[in-house]
DNA sequence: TAATTGTGTCATGTT
DNA sequence: AAAACATGACACAAT
């Protein structure tokens, strides 16, 4: 697009500048761009509407920092306990009641240290995100479903279906905008006030398989990058504090913790190779807050029954988030959806709704399994459990990134139904305490051991990115994300769950996940202090064989100095014993007699004979 | 293959 | 009384 625009600064075209400024034309058409692209006049016009939209946004993006930064100074994650301690008086709520813009995950706490990158990056993204707002989608068939209210020109669906084959390299353009750094985002910028039928171009443009998937994977990537990602800010966020802690843009960082940002970028530029291009644009739907089917929630619901509209989860109706499961499909088969695929989500879904702690067993009332599969014993557990847990593991699969991208949905409508769609079974058991309810489910028809550990499948070591209690907390649709309702003081986690009608299996799901998270860190803890207890008995235990070492030595000293007294002491006594006489003249035999001491110092001189018993030479 | 290690979880006691 | 915390014990996957 640079060139582009260098090539039009140009006054006096020749012929062959024409000629490319044509093709390239051509090709911007297939971008959006109308003729009127490249006259500069008009182009002059609209660059100053992009000045001035610029601006503005720089200065709504001013406020919003200064609202994040009074955010976080109230709230201040306790190192130890993990809890979140507010550091200024003010209450959550009062703050949240008057934040109409919703809090982005840069104050999540669990990934303090890229805050300041992102922040200007999200700047960045932002300002992107309102010229050419990418990420919202026109909806074929559902076309007035719009929520960000800004330029809505050259809405791209990143998730239309796509099945052709892409020449992507041969497209310059393509590969300007597949390439990722930032410079390709430009395209997109100075297209957007074009002030032709943008709509219908980019709606041409779609048509366009590879370039669809070269956006979406700029977004991806840059989403990825900036994990909270202004293009989330649509999202409607109950007034709460806590926003920064909305599990849909926690999915979308599963390893902030780990990777910062820039480097994530780089990575994904080299781990994900082109062919793996539809693994990355399903990335987009996260922040497609317009992304609804009818048929999608028919495909995931297809239990009458548990048809739940106003389910805070529902993509349905919510317009927030669509089923982890159903995109991964609707991209990589061409958009078809088979009947297959239809069961395979079915049933990840029924085999997480297995997956509990909590005594919320799902076995009896849906029978979402594919009748391939069966759950009566623990391999079939297993077999759920693995698969869950690829999904987790596997970074390079769909349905891990999708279950992490739509791992939980927060919105405004989270008051689940108690019709909620796996309620019926629900009922049953959620009532029960969950150490009384776990080994409940263990009915003959599921055999879901919950009693000690027996269904784990987990892998510490591969640090599954989206926990057990993640997958449960999504499947029964828990309207916020496990961190925050594990991490939040007592207090505010009564008003977050007073503020959201949750049914009873959700209420004991929370709560478990409360409580086994707390276990959690309390293990973590207690293991921590059990590792310093033993590497303190271990130092007190080298200092206590230095003591002793050096007490022998000292021994081993005052033993000799003693021997050497005792010798001195001998030769001391020979030399008196030597000088005494008898009546005769004669030397007293030392075999004979012994010199002694009375206390009062007077020496006498004792016949050895009896006392030679007694080993008395002194 | 067995032993070790790390981690999550549960049960239970303590604060 | 309830919640949080502490800890031993267990299961399990990874090493």
């Amino acid at each position: 697009m640079s060139i582009m625009e260098v090539e039009l600064s140009n006054a006096h075209r020749s012929q062959q500048d024409m000629e490319l400024i044509d093709i390239l034309w051509r090709q911007d058409i297939d971008l959006g761009a109308g003729r009127e692209v490249f006259d500069l006049s008009l182009r002059q016009k609209e660059d100053d509407l992009r000045r001035k939209r610029e601006l503005e946004e720089d200065k709504r993006l001013q406020l919003q920092r200064e609202q994040e930064k009074a955010l976080l100074e109230q709230q201040q994650l306790d190192e130890e306990t993990g809890e979140f301690v507010h550091s200024l008086p003010p209450r959550q709520g009062e703050v949240s009641d008057t934040d109409a813009i919703p809090q982005r995950s840069d104050q999540n706490t669990l990934f303090p240290s890229v805050n300041e990158d992102a922040l200007s990056f999200d700047e960045c993204m932002q300002l992107l995100a309102d010229n050419f707002p990418l990420i919202e989608a026109i909806e074929p068939s559902h076309p007035s479903v719009e929520i960000l209210p800004s330029s809505s020109i050259g809405n791209i669906r990143p998730d239309m279906p796509t099945s052709q084959p892409s020449p992507v390299a041969q497209n310059p353009m393509l590969s300007a905008l597949l390439s990722p750094n930032k410079a390709s985002i430009t395209v997109p910028v100075s297209l957007a006030p074009a002030p032709v039928d943008v709509e219908h171009a980019w709606m041409d443009l779609l048509s366009l398989p590879e370039l669809q998937r070269c956006l979406n994977m700029q977004i991806s990537e840059n989403l990825d990058q900036d994990s909270y990602s202004t293009t989330t800010v649509p999202l409607q966020v109950e007034d709460t504090n806590y926003s920064f802690y909305l599990p849909e843009l926690q999915g979308l960082v599963p390893d902030m913790d780990t990777i910062s940002p820039v480097p994530l970028l780089n990575s994904y530029n080299g781990m994900v190779p082109p062919d793996n291009l539809n693994q990355m644009t399903l990335k987009a739907p996260e922040h497609n807050a317009t992304y609804a089917t009818d048929s999608l929630c028919e495909l995931l619901y297809t239990d009458p029954s548990n048809a739940e509209p106003s389910s805070p989860m529902l993509p349905c109706t919510t317009n927030d988030t669509i089923p982890l499961e159903v995109l991964p499909h609707r991209h990589l088969e061409t958009s078809e959806i088979h009947d297959s695929q239809i069961s395979l989500t079915e049933d990840k879904k029924a085999t997480e709704f297995t997956d509990s702690d909590s005594g919320v067993s799902l076995d009896t009332g849906l029978n979402f399994s594919s009748p391939g599969k069966s759950h009566q014993d623990d391999s079939s557990m297993e077999y759920c459990d693995s698969d869950l847990e690829e999904m987790d593991s596997n970074p390079g699969s769909n349905q891990s990134d999708y279950t992490e991208m739509f791992s939980l949905s927060l919105n405004g409508e989270e008051k689940s139904s108690p019709d909620n769609y796996c309620t019926p079974s629900l009922l049953t058991t959620d009532s029960l305490p969950y150490s009384k309810s776990e080994p409940i489910e263990g009915n003959s028809q599921n055999q879901h051991p919950f009693t000690k550990d027996k269904p784990r499948r987990r892998s510490p070591g591969r640090q599954s990115r989206l926990s057990r209690d993640e997958h449960r907390a999504k499947i029964l649709e828990i309207p916020f994300a496990v961190e925050l309702i594990i991490n939040l003081p007592v207090d505010d986690f009564n008003e977050l769950m007073s503020k959201h009608q949750l049914n009873e299996a959700q209420l004991v799901l929370v709560r478990d996940i409360r409580r086994r998270g707390k276990n959690k860190v309390a293990a973590q803890n207690c293991r921590k202090r059990k590792m310093e207890s033993i590497s303190g008995l271990e130092g007190e235990l080298d200092t206590l064989r230095e003591e002793k070492e050096r007490l022998l030595r000292e021994k081993a000293q005052r033993d000799s100095s003693l021997k050497e007294l005792k010798q001195q002491l001998g030769g001391l006594y020979m030399e008196v014993f030597s000088l005494l006489r008898d009546e005769d003249g004669k030397p007293y035999s030392p075999s004979d007699y012994s010199l002694q001491q009375t206390s009062d110092g007077s020496m006498f001189l004792v016949p050895r004979v009896k006392r030679t018993l007694k080993g008395d030479d002194n």
